[in-house]
DNA sequence: AGAAATGATTGAAA
DNA sequence: TTTCAATCATTTCT
């Protein structure tokens, strides 16, 4: 006994698993009349078929012949002789004619669903386990960056809410200066954007491409050999996970481009820009008014922060760069104090209209501590 | 181009 | 938490 026929026995031995999808074999015996003897033929020209080479088969193509007898023929004589088929001795057969015939032959539907069911098994044993599709960590977290930081989810709300978000934790002015930059970065991310959405979508396409010539293509074969449904959507799944994996890719890039943007447009030691002439002058008077203690509150610190259209941390800043500063050289700050303080007394004076005070050189702190008796040691 | 000025950051201290 | 002190990175001045 050879291997075919061995295998051939093993499935006509199936027939119980196959019942569901072949139905009740009682209803196919009476149909049929003789079920075993269509069975044998059907298999034994199956086996004459793949016994041959593809290129034996189309040489001998022979000029059809009226393919009707084979179709509706339940006659399966000439099949069952054939066994032995192309050497047999007696009519070459048409390989045309019997594919047909088998296409056409009553049992095929059912053969083909258990052949079916004989791969479904075979296959899900062998990769059953690495089907299920969990989340990909790595890929989720690329999505909610490019979510976060606005290049992908929704339109324009979200990359200008995380331009300005991030506009805001710069620190920059809201001044003429500060638009320039905000836009600038803006444009840059919609750039960005742009690109990662033409990929996307050139990529998702190819794919919906491929998916469906691939599903074609398995549908048309199913018809000459057995392919469930369930092999088709398995093909899919696989398509798509090498598709996303290519879809990784692009995240990745785009997360790095949106990183280095960020680090360039964003970044406010890069990004800094000066005060500006108005902002300082305010912050001076302040800081020479108050030299005594130079330790502006919280609310004087909003105050000053609004005055100068900066931010308060960036007041904080002042302040502790300037106190910085000005201790460790007071001598070269002296002109800048003298300055300050001639100013705020005229400023006092016009508004109290005490033009005596207007000459003198020192600080207007009433406290009585002049500008260069300030101590960081000693502060009051 | 190099120096000085300046706003921001960081880590320690109070 | 706030401030100090040192330092960085950039801008502005010379």
């Amino acid at each position: 006994m050879d291997d075919q026929t061995r295998m051939l026995a093993g499935l006509t031995g199936l027939g119980g698993l196959s019942q569901g999808d072949v139905g009740d074999p009682d209803s196919v015996r009476k149909q049929l009349g003789q079920p075993q003897q269509d069975i044998g033929d059907i298999l034994q020209q199956i086996m004459a078929i793949t016994d041959e080479s593809l290129d034996e088969a189309q040489a001998r193509c022979w000029p059809e012949e009226s393919p009707a007898h084979w179709g509706g023929s339940d006659d399966p004589a000439e099949g069952g002789g054939a066994g032995g088929g192309t050497a047999g001795g007696g009519l070459p057969l048409n390989f045309q004619h019997r594919k047909h015939a088998l296409n056409c032959h009553r049992m095929k539907p059912a053969l083909f669903s258990v052949l079916c069911e004989i791969k479904e098994k075979t296959v899900l044993s062998i990769r059953g386990i690495q089907d299920e599709d969990p989340p990909d960590p790595q890929i989720m977290r690329l999505d909610n960056m490019l979510l976060a930081e606005g290049v992908s989810g929704p339109e324009k709300g979200g990359g200008s809410a995380a331009a300005a978000a991030a506009a805001a934790a710069a620190g920059g002015s809201p001044g003429a200066d500060g638009g320039i930059e905000h836009s600038d970065y803006r444009a840059k991310l919609a750039q960005i954007r742009q690109i990662y959405h033409s990929e996307l979508e050139k990529y998702e396409q190819a794919c919906s491409e491929f998916t469906n010539h691939v599903m074609n293509l398995l549908r048309e074969q199913s018809r000459t050999r057995p392919i469930s449904p369930k092999e088709i959507e398995r093909m899919v799944a696989i398509i798509h996970r090498k598709f996303s994996s290519i879809q990784m890719q692009l995240k990745q890039s785009t997360c790095e481009a949106v990183m280095i943007l960020r680090s360039r447009f964003l970044d406010a030691r890069r990004k800094r820009r000066n005060f500006n002439k108005q902002a300082t002058e305010v912050l001076n008077e302040y800081f020479y008014s108050h030299l005594s203690n130079p330790y502006p509150s919280e609310e004087a610190k909003e105050e000053l922060a609004k005055k100068c259209a900066i931010t308060v941390s960036q007041v904080s800043n002042w302040f502790g760069n300037k106190r910085i500063r000005y201790k460790k050289n007071i001598g070269k700050f002296q002109e800048e104090a003298n300055l300050y303080a001639v100013k705020t007394a005229v400023d006092a004076a016009s508004v109290s209209a005490q033009a005596s005070q207007a000459n003198s050189p020192a600080t207007p702190n009433s406290g009585g501590y002049p500008a260069p008796c300030y101590t960081p040691d000693g502060r009051l």
